[in-house]
This record gives C-alpha cells, structure tokens and sequence, in this order.
DNA sequence: CTGAAAGCGCTTACAG
DNA sequence: CTGAAAGCGCTTACAG
C-alpha cells in the first residue's frame, strides 16, 4: 500500500502545469523537447500512473466492455469471452464479465450498472425477452450473439446456425443413420430455431421423419436424455445441443449399454476445446469461437472510433469436425 | 440510444439543489419529507441513473474486484470467478474478469490498469514469481489464491492441499493400490509442494515406494500421460493434478486398453462440475470452490468497510468423492 | 433541513 | 509552445 502520485505532483517536480504533462503523456499537442524531457523524467521519478476515473469522466468512456452471459459455466460463452477479452486487450479496453445466472433482474441491473460506469458497449447472451425496453433506452451500443437480428439491438454476431443444423443432419444421414433425434433448443433463439430448421430440411431432402425433444442448455440433460431413449427406441442418431449436453448424454448412453458410434451415433455442437478431450473425441459443428468474441469486440471498439457500426448482422460460417461419436461406413 | 439525465436536471425539476437531491439518493443527511417527494418524482420522470464515474472520482473507490487469472479456459478458476462474482454482486460490487494469459506483463498491465480505475481490491492468481514489486506497490489489497501466505499478499485464500494430496493417496491405497504415481504440479506454489508433502506422507505410512512426474495444469495433458505409463509400466493408481487433466489422462489409458478402474484407477482434483458428468464418473478431490470465492470476495469487500483485512491465512478444507474410477475391494 | 461552494484528478478550449 | 481556467458529474464539509 502507498500513496499515488497525482498530475499535479509531476508538474511540480518537473516545474510546468498540469496541462504540459496532460500533453506529454496523451501527445495531444507539440510540448517543447526540453519540457519534454523533464516531465518524462518527474513521471519516472514519481511513479505517475493518470487517474483512468478521473479521465473517464472527462472523456465520458472508460474503455471497459461488459459481457453479460446467462452463466459463467458455459464453456462456449466463455471461450467467447476469452476472444473478447484478447481483442479488447490489444485496443486498450478491458472486459467486465458479468454474470447474468439467468436471472432478468441481474441482467437490467448490469446493464444500468455498465451504463453508469461509462462503459463503451455491451455484449450480450440474454435469456431473457423482456430487455427490449432497457436495451432501447441504453445509450451504449449493444452487440447480440445467439439473436435474430432485431431492431433493438445495435448489432448481431452469430453463426450460421442453419447451416449448422444441415451439416450435422447430413452427416448422421451419410453414417447410415435414419431415425435422427435432434436435441431442440428454446426456438425463440436463432440458435435453436435456425438449427432446427436445417434439420428438418435435411430430413426432409432424404425422406427421413424429423425427430426431435425439447432440451435445455444446462450441462447436465440426463433427464431428458433418458426421457430420449424412451421416446425414441429406435433412436440411431442424436443431434445434441452442445458439447457439454453431449457429453451427459453420452453418460446415460453408456449406462444403458447402447453403443457409440455401433447402436447410437451422436453429433455435438459447438466444438469447444473439450470435445476432442473426450473419451469418445466427440463429433462436433464447430462454431468459429474466436471470430465471434474478435468480431463482437470489434464492432464496438470501431463505433467508438467512427461513431457508427461498421456491419450490423453478421453470420459466421460453421464447420463439421468428426470424432469418435461417428462413423461412415464401409 | 439517448441523453441521460444528470442530477443537475433533477434537482431543476424538483426545484432544489444538486446537494439536496444527492442526499436523497444516498440516504446521507435529512431532507424534508416533501422535498424527498419531489426529487423521487422527478428521478422517476428523468430516468436519472447517477454517474457511477463521478461518484468514484470522489469517493477513490469504484466498487470493481479485480480477478486475474491465468487462463479464462481453467474451469475450476471460472468456478470460483462464478462465487466471486456472486459474491461480489450481492454486495453492490461488479467483477472485472482478466484473462492473464499466463502473460507477466499482461498481469502486470492488469494490476496497473485496476488501481488506475479505483478498484477496490484483486484476487489473484498469478504464475508469474516476479510480480513482488508490483505487489508491494500496488495501492490495493491484493488476495492471493493458491500461494503460500508470503507477506506481499494482503491475505491468502486456499483449500487444504497436504490433506487433500493425503486423502487422495490413503484412498488409493485403501483401493488396493501400490504403485502410485503422482502427476506433481509446480512446486513453487503450495498447490503442488503441500499435495506432493501428503502424498508423500501417506505413501511412507504405508510403506509405498512416492513415485511422480511433473505435469503441467493445462487441460490436454496426454503427451506427458503416454509418459507416465512408459515409465511406470506397472502404476495401478494415479493422481491427477486436476479434473481436466483427469480427464486427458483417461483418453490415454483408454486407447491404450488399460482398463480403469480395473487396471488403473485414478483420482482427480478440484471437484468442478465436470467430474460427475465424465464416463466414468471421476473419483475426486473436492476442493470448497464456492467458499473459496466467496471468501476471497469477502475479504476484500470487509477491508474496505473496515480498513483492515479479517484475516490473513484462510486455509478451507477438502474432502473425497468417489466415482467410477476408482473401486474399494470387497 | 438546505444551498453555494469547493473538490475528486484529469483534459481541453482559450488566450497569449 | 504553454499556463490559467473551466469543466466532466457527482459528494460533502461549511455556513446558515
């Protein structure tokens, strides 16, 4: 614990007004070698380090991005997060991770608090539809991963999650399989809807029936897992909803003896550093993670630069990783 | 996007002065009931959010944690980020989140970057060794997680590890168990040094042979894992440095046909959600993550009320649970 | 109980 | 090139 040296301190020492060291350390104007010289050497000395409150205030920014996600335990959000804290680092900023435990009053309250704090712009997993009158009112720019493009939001980041749906139909259709479940997330979310849809379309271009449950995005689905099975007997194929659902669904599939890839095949989503860690590495659409946290970081850093967002809906192209869940015959 | 409402609009609306309205917002002096009505009134109808900037200009403290962490990836630390957070929040505080990379400097730019903002404390876990100068002149109570109680830190929060290395190997040994290799995490800091000390210990009780090799924390470990069993041809029971390990070391032994718990059997470390969802459920230490954090927080949230730290050396304990990797006989 | 004033620690027109 | 002054939006002695 010490005491910090202020501007004024610096000035002092170095003999000329706050306003020359202002300008030294921000090069906002041309300072004289000489003064120069002697301010950076009163900053060495005195272990100057400028108030970034104090600044903030001034320049109303305090180069802070809040990520809100529903939980911090989600391991895909949070290798967003991890994208997004790089790409924020590299300009300066920093991240405030906030967790919003899918609790919509802790999500309001974050979102006031970052607007209270100056904050340069939001990104945000919201769980919860009734934000539309606070992310209206909120003076930040907002950037949405996992939404439709709607028009409360300043922009969108996601990926393709049609195409996502499709890849990994086609692919349990290509392994042989013909009585595909999928894992149906809340259709209210692009990510649940999109899929769904490019399920369906699949199944329906290879004349299978579209099969599918309703999940939720908790790690633990061994509920609704066993619940799968009862449903669907026959059952050769499992779209799950992410990497972490597949992994719990797996665990029911091994508890009941059904084989994997032999009697029952299963496609992850998500491809987070897990997948390939498991034992089976599980088959996996993997989303591009780091562009979605660089890009979302991105779109806010540059409006605060230009004043406006450079892309407003942005749909990043997913890929099909094959694992041990799978197999193609022959 | 739209103007925020200062108090200065408030209190021209009410028809009083900033200082009034500012008292009736913080509860800090009487205001006459009718003038409280007035300004809550005109609150209401400005929409005014007080400038939490301004407001930690003058008070020299934002209400932020600072949480540094190695890698955002590490569950077990996202696990206790979670605790603090919670934490954190229900004591009107907000959690900044950084990600150090396992970067020096990027710590030492973070430790920067929170006392130039007025955070009101850090907790940290750090793998860098020469960050003692930062600490010593760093203005705010630094808690350390995972660190022998060295003066620089403010205090020291951690769980038990000489009794969770002991109760990991007595349960081993319990298990039938005699070759025993310990996959040994750094020795500078207390997580490694005191679990390889009760590992030690309980293997001598016991008359067994301590055997080891060093691993690192990062999640795939299963280069070093084929190494063990080249140089331990005849282990019947590892420890594992942490779940996520664990967990990387079973895909080793599970393509090399050595059956767990039949062959092999293994203990984790931490107790992270994942380690119930494994197949086979992960016997394991657990380690009291939510007190952790929470602790951690408290600490912090504490010295600010109080101006002084409650307590310096917080030592939480572990316990075992078992899964499926590991079998007691009979 | 209440307002005018000073201050938190910076930055930037403004005037020279 | 440089300093005195005003201002960022609050809070709190101070005086009444």
């Amino acid at each position: 614990m010490m005491i910090l040296a202020q501007i004024s301190d610096v000035a002092r020492l170095a003999g000329v007004s706050s306003a020359t060291v202002s300008r030294v350390i921000n090069g906002t104007a041309r300072v004289s070698e000489e003064k120069v010289k002697r301010v950076l050497e009163a900053i060495e000395a005195t272990g100057f380090k400028p108030n970034e409150i104090a600044r903030s205030l001034y320049k109303k920014s305090s180069k802070i991005i809040g990520y809100i996600v529903p939980s911090i335990l989600n391991v895909f959000l949070t290798e967003i997060g991890r994208a997004i804290e790089d790409e924020a680092f590299q300009n300066g900023y920093k991240m405030i991770l906030c967790n919003s435990d899918e609790n919509p009053k802790k999500e309001v309250a974050y979102i006031n608090m970052l607007t209270a704090m100056n904050a340069d712009g939001i990104i945000i997993t919201a769980n919860n539809d009734n934000l539309d009158e606070e992310i209206r009112n909120c003076p930040l720019p907002v950037v949405a991963l996992d939404k439709d493009a709607g028009s409360r939001y300043t922009a969108v980041v996601q990926s393709d999650n049609y195409s996502g749906g499709r890849l990994a139909t086609e692919h349990l259709i290509e392994c042989g399989c013909r009585h595909i479940v999928l894992m149906r997330g809340p259709q209210k979310y692009s990510s649940g809807s999109q899929r769904f849809l490019g399920y369906v379309d699949a199944c329906n271009e290879h004349g299978i029936q579209p099969l599918f449950m309703e999940s939720q995005y908790s790690a633990d689905v061994r509920e609704s897992s066993r619940e799968l099975l009862k449903r669907f007997p026959h059952v050769d194929g499992i779209l799950a909803l992410s990497d972490m659902t597949a992994m719990s669904l797996y665990k029911v599939l091994f508890e009941q003896g059904r084989k994997v890839p032999d009697d029952i095949m299963i496609v992850g989503y998500d491809g987070i550093e897990l997948s390939s860690l498991m034992t089976p590495a599980l088959t996996t659409v993997v989303q591009p993670i780091e562009e979605i946290g660089r890009l979302a970081a991105k779109l806010i850093i540059d409006q605060v630069a230009n004043g406006k967002i450079s892309s407003r809906e942005n749909v990043l192209p997913v890929s099909l990783q094959m694992g041990q869940t799978t197999r193609i015959p022959g």
